[in-house]
DNA sequence: CAAGCTTGAACAAACGATTGCTCAAGTCGT
DNA sequence: ACGACTTGAGCAATCGTTTGTTCAAGCTTG
């Protein structure tokens, strides 16, 4: 059996209550340090822990966030966890992780929110807002989204996807390139516009005509980047802009199957930065992106909201900058 | 105010025990089929739903498993995660996941385990087995490794690695390798000796004498796979077999860099299938292994033990199968 | 019509902690 | 030496469920 207070209480020859305080190293009443000390060594001894259930159920806290991830091969995510763990250990919070891929008919947010087993809930999703909206609306505890928008309603941490598109433009305006092919992200996105918007600044400042034609979808896959840059193709862009490293990475396949030498014939460069950029060939060159600190101040944003606090709305955080690697050179001529 | 079972009680105009075998379901006690209506419609007006930390405080069951799991941007665990999901499912039980990474000094073990949050363990872990050992020592509750096993320790749900190697190997050897290099996992781990095994007996059958210098230690990352192949350049291997997807990736960029073609130069063939091995250049030849019923097995053993059951051990996982890619082909000669 | 069954539901005791209050003994000032 | 504090600890209620037990009616039976 367990140890649990009373057997605690029992061998240092107090009552429980006493336990309890000294335990929670509580102020509010003095112990006798000797009584102090035999309750330590007895709860010691008897190798005791808490039932965080008992401690949450009375204390209707948890000391518990919850961080729902809709993919875990996208490495924003993993990157994006660890940024929250830091956070959470730092406050002395548990973090709790579940996997809700898009569209799933898994109750999750569900049964997060309404079983009491974590305090708020770091959101990150790629559900369109509609459902979104209507999955978070029975919600009984606080929440953050992560990496998107959802109008009018709680508080997001974001990337500036805008600013490092426009960046990524940028480097490649500044090789010479002007047909420059977007891989789009999910139409209707908050994100993939960002992105999108970014993109358009970056061709505008550099004097460069929009080309609707050199934009597809591509969504958030290798198999849609890679669809995405097939369809492209015969435009015969000298350069794409992937709205991911996932979707550059599919782009390249495809690319490399058309017979096309990267950068030679085109140059490729994504969003986001990530192991998985050197271990393409060529070795992707990138907008490096802070997943990690977004995960981080998500997490440090709800538990300040769990705490009672009114956090104030946190800023597009702007790209680490760029990471040029081997698959972005010169325009052809 | 969130609503209990006493609010559906006083609203139903019922005891609360009556309210909680109704919505239990409990059979044990005949319930008039008008009260019964009376005390649903209750709940649904009310919107209720049972805290489940008092449910778990008096049963002393969570109905929740918990996953932990060393890395996220190994392909091998997003994809156990989704296994152990199905069945957790399945079950009609939560997963929890956690996330710990090798040599960290958060007592995730600890803290699931002796605070009553779930009721058992799926353990992934890449630490040496002393350490593991040490961990799990004051594990309170049953739980299950997961792709790797822990003399006289627990069940395990592990992949057919050694199985896998060698039919690595056999690929390798069928267009006539010979040279055929090793990059190896963690030394004395549990797979990393399995690969080496099979790689072993690949040799064998093909007549190949084993040649220690063949062999560099890679770990488990693309740094790792990286520095064993420069070592390995030297010895002019026609092959590689990289432990891991990841390794045999960071292997191959070593090798574009060298000015090597794959598979003109060299052939590299990697364990495990996921799909990453697309998004290189070439796309990736290797063995595909069954890693999501990996995931769904160590669930389903796990969630028998919870119940009492004593499970059969279960045998190595064989791989699924050899899928060719770009990236292997015939010897040079 | 009294005794014995059913039926259907209420009572009440846990589960393992936290925390506001009460209270006995010792200390101090006068 | 007596009342007023202080110190140190125990009492008991409570968090929201579950579940063994009791119990009042209504019904059957002989």
């Amino acid at each position: 059996m367990r140890p649990k207070l009373t057997d605690v209480a029992r061998m240092a020859g107090v009552d429980v209550s006493t336990v309890s305080r000294v335990l929670r190293g509580e102020e509010t009443q003095r112990i006798r340090s000797e009584t102090r000390e035999r309750i330590l060594e007895s709860a010691r001894k008897l190798n005791y822990s808490p039932n965080t259930l008992a401690q949450s159920l009375r204390t209707s806290r948890t000391r518990t966030i919850g961080l729902v991830v809709p993919q875990l091969d996208n490495p924003v995510f993993p990157s994006a966890i660890r940024g929250a763990e830091k956070a959470a250990i730092r406050h002395g919070y548990s973090l709790l992780i579940a996997h809700r891929e898009a569209g799933s008919t898994d109750a999750v947010y569900h049964r997060l929110s309404h079983g009491n087993r974590v305090d708020g809930l770091v959101v990150a999703s790629l559900d369109d807002d509609q459902l979104l909206r209507e999955e978070l609306e029975g919600a009984r505890i606080p929440f953050v989204l992560l990496n998107r928008k959802l109008a009018g309603h709680a508080l997001s941490v974001v990337l500036d996807s805008r600013a490092a598109a426009s960046i990524a433009v940028d480097h490649l305006a500044s090789m010479g390139h002007r047909r420059i092919a977007h891989l789009a992200g999910r139409p209707g996105g908050f994100n993939a516009g960002e992105r999108l918007a970014g993109y358009r600044d970056g061709l505008k400042r550099h004097g460069i005509a929009f080309d609707p034609a050199l934009v597809a979808v591509a969504g958030y896959t290798a198999e849609g980047g890679a669809a995405a840059m097939r369809s492209l193709l015969a435009r015969q862009p000298t350069a794409v802009l992937g709205a991911t490293l996932v979707t550059a990475a599919g782009a390249m396949a495809v690319l490399h199957e058309a017979g096309l030498q990267i950068p030679q014939d085109v140059s490729v460069i994504g969003l986001h930065d990530a192991p998985v950029a050197t271990m393409l060939y060529p070795p992707l060159t990138s907008v490096k992106m802070p997943t990690e600190l977004m995960g981080e101040l998500a997490a440090d944003l709800l538990i300040a909201l769990v705490n009672g606090a009114v956090p104030q709305p946190i800023a597009p955080l702007p790209p680490d900058g760029l990471v040029v690697r081997g698959s972005t050179g010169p325009v052809p001529r």
